[in-house]
DNA sequence: GGCTCATTCAACCTTTCGGTTGACGATTGT
DNA sequence: ACAATCGTCAACCGAAAGGTTGAATGAGCC
């Protein structure tokens, strides 16, 4: 059996840019259309567009074209794959929920389009 | 108010890479010295060593000197951050603090798979 | 038809990534 | 003292990432 390619990979790449997190963030509360999601970010709109195809193809996200506008909308699915990976190593100690909140709160109050 | 940090970005990057996913599974199981981690690895001694020290910067995993040998060790609070970020988004309550943390409660005191 | 808006494509640039090799400092054993 | 071992450093390489600009495609509007 030849390998299964590698799925988790392109996930975990895609969340490593703070843009492309921010964007995540933006489309948890609602779908949005490109132009809408890049509204808020410094960068070009063909900067955002790849972003936008970098989450695609990690399947965090997929995009559904109505009329002229293309609409983003998360794809939890991919994100839970690689929750569910790091479940694997999250299985050490009890959490310290005060730095859970503290992280949260941080985390929470960059916000998205801020980075 | 300049932000903090990004301290979850170079924890995704770091975990985007195959072969480091791969180390932090053998850390998983035992402390390793570096020639030991890479002896399984088609690679360089040198490109494990690299690997090595994008892990450490992400604070996924520690480093000691001891004599000659440098041991590793896997440092679980760094992915712990990622994966709380990451449960925000698959149970969609970025914003409700206290029930995240009764979700975590319960998800740590029954243990994965150990229903 | 022609204009405008939404999005992507194409080319380009610079920086980072992941790997190599060879030399090097540090430590241990004989 | 000398040689072997452990790990990193430095220089280099090709490929990929992340951004730009400008042209191209495509759908809706007057």
């Amino acid at each position: 059996m030849p390998h299964e390619p590698d799925r988790l990979s392109p996930i975990f790449a895609a969340l490593a840019d703070p843009t492309r997190r921010a964007i995540l963030g933006m489309l948890l509360e609602d779908d949005m259309a490109v132009t809408d999601v890049a509204e808020p970010f410094q960068m070009s709109l063909a900067a955002i567009s790849k972003h936008l195809q970098v989450l695609a193809e990690a399947g965090l996200i997929s995009r559904e074209k109505r009329g002229r506008v293309i609409w983003c909308k998360l794809e939890p699915d991919a994100l839970k794959a690689a929750s569910v990976w790091m479940q694997g190593f999250g299985q050490f100690e009890p959490v310290d929920l005060d730095a859970l909140e503290r992280f949260l709160e941080v985390e929470l109050a960059e916000g998205p389009g801020e980075d």
